[in-house]
DNA sequence: CGCCTGACGTTGC
DNA sequence: AGCAACGCCAGGC
């Protein structure tokens, strides 16, 4: 299928499947990471679009507070977060727990 | 074809 | 340190 479209989708789905389980991501480091440093809303974007696509650990990415802001775009609210905490990550008021710790960077553990 | 919206991020005040 | 506005880019109408 004709897939000369852009693939910045593909490109984010990708690098998000790569999130290892008990770790998340944030939007702008995978956007800079594909080269879309200010492009983060398009990885958004993407994910809203990964659900209809495959399976796309759209939980573990998150914004750069570390806030579930597209909680309300899963199957349910709570879905996000409850996804989270069966991975060991501890979320709080939609927040999640020690993000800094959690956060895997593709740029770091990918390295090239 | 043009305007608006959108799962963000950064800078300015 | 917290809030507001702007910027980027693509998809939908």
């Amino acid at each position: 299928m004709s897939i000369e479209k852009p693939n910045y989708f593909d490109w984010v789905y990708q690098v998000v499947r790569e999130i290892p389980s008990g770790r998340v991501s944030s939007y702008g480091a995978i956007a800079h990471y594909l080269g879309l440093k200010s492009g983060a809303r398009m990885v958004g974007y993407a994910m809203n679009a990964s659900h209809t696509v495959n399976d796309v650990p759209a939980h573990r990415v998150v914004n750069r507070k570390g806030l579930l802001t597209g909680k309300h775009h899963f199957a349910t609210p709570t879905q996000m977060e409850e996804l989270l905490k069966s991975e060991g990550i501890k979320v709080k008021n939609d927040q999640v727990i020690d993000f800094e710790s959690l956060f895997w960077n593709p740029a770091t553990e990918l390295g090239n």
